[in-house]
DNA sequence: CTTAAAACCTAGTAAACCGATAGGTTATAG
DNA sequence: CTATAACCTATCGGTTTACTAGGTTTTAAG
């Protein structure tokens, strides 16, 4: 299940590339127009600027602001900022691998063997996808 | 992620399926050679009974084995049953469908328009796989 | 008939995680 | 100077996870 973190996160970006407006955003307008907790927004925001997705600026008329064209936002990276792993199990991840301590061959895992392949569809779903195909309406 | 019961089931069954033969096997032993805590296998075999992919036999010799031939059991069949819903949203779920209360729209929202893929690409991988594909060794 | 084995059942529990909330401080535009 | 909005730290109740404990029931074998 992906995380209400992850996907507020996504909604947000969003709604910054649809606006699409030289000015920053508030994440107080995010919070409102999105019905996500202002407070908790916050902290997403701030997240999301100190992995370099958004930029931001201080005091009135202050808000955020995307660093990246929409186009160049793989949702891949996005979550695996806000989520982390991609994978279902850490022993086939690519970015976040950990051995399974009860397994001794993962060629010998079938668990292994079938996550690899639902990591790769994923991967391939989210690799292709940016925040600029996902913002579009409708 | 997945949870470790839905990994332990998974491999409890891969065990079954490849031992192949007529009498039961015992959770014991399936916990012994795969580094199961019994109890925890305990539970998780008698879910896995009761959701029709094993049956039982008590008492001395006793054991579990698999009702159906491997490639008529599906890993989404498993992992619904173990996991619960794959879509890694309720809004997008096939089987455990439930509106987010957050979003007024959800043709519009960009999140969901993301997860139906990723659900898509999951569920295509998982329904193509049975228990025999992948409890074949190497 | 007794004993051991194995499934079956119920309850509890420590730790982690999630989704917030509280209560500020700092920087900036007007 | 004042209002605004980002930034920061801490806390917290609820839920879930991964077990563990301690049994009861059924059955095969001696």
């Amino acid at each position: 299940m992906l995380s209400k973190k992850t996907k507020y996160g996504i909604k947000a970006l969003t709604y910054i590339a649809r606006k699409d407006e030289k000015f920053p955003v508030q994440a107080s307008e995010i919070s409102e127009s999105e019905n996500i907790s202002q407070k908790f927004l916050e902290s997403i925001m701030l997240e999301l600027r100190k992995s370099g997705f958004l930029g931001s600026k201080k005091g009135k008329g202050g808000g955020y602001y995307l660093i990246k064209k929409p186009s160049e936002i793989k949702m891949t990276a996005v979550i695996r900022v806000l989520e982390g792993p991609i994978a279902m199990v850490p022993c086939v991840s690519l970015n976040y691998y950990e051995k399974c301590d009860d397994c001794p061959d993962e060629d010998a895992c079938s668990v292994h063997k079938l996550m690899i392949q639902v990591r790769d569809a994923s991967l391939n779903v989210l690799g292709e996808n940016t925040l600029a195909d996902i913002a579009l309406k409708q």
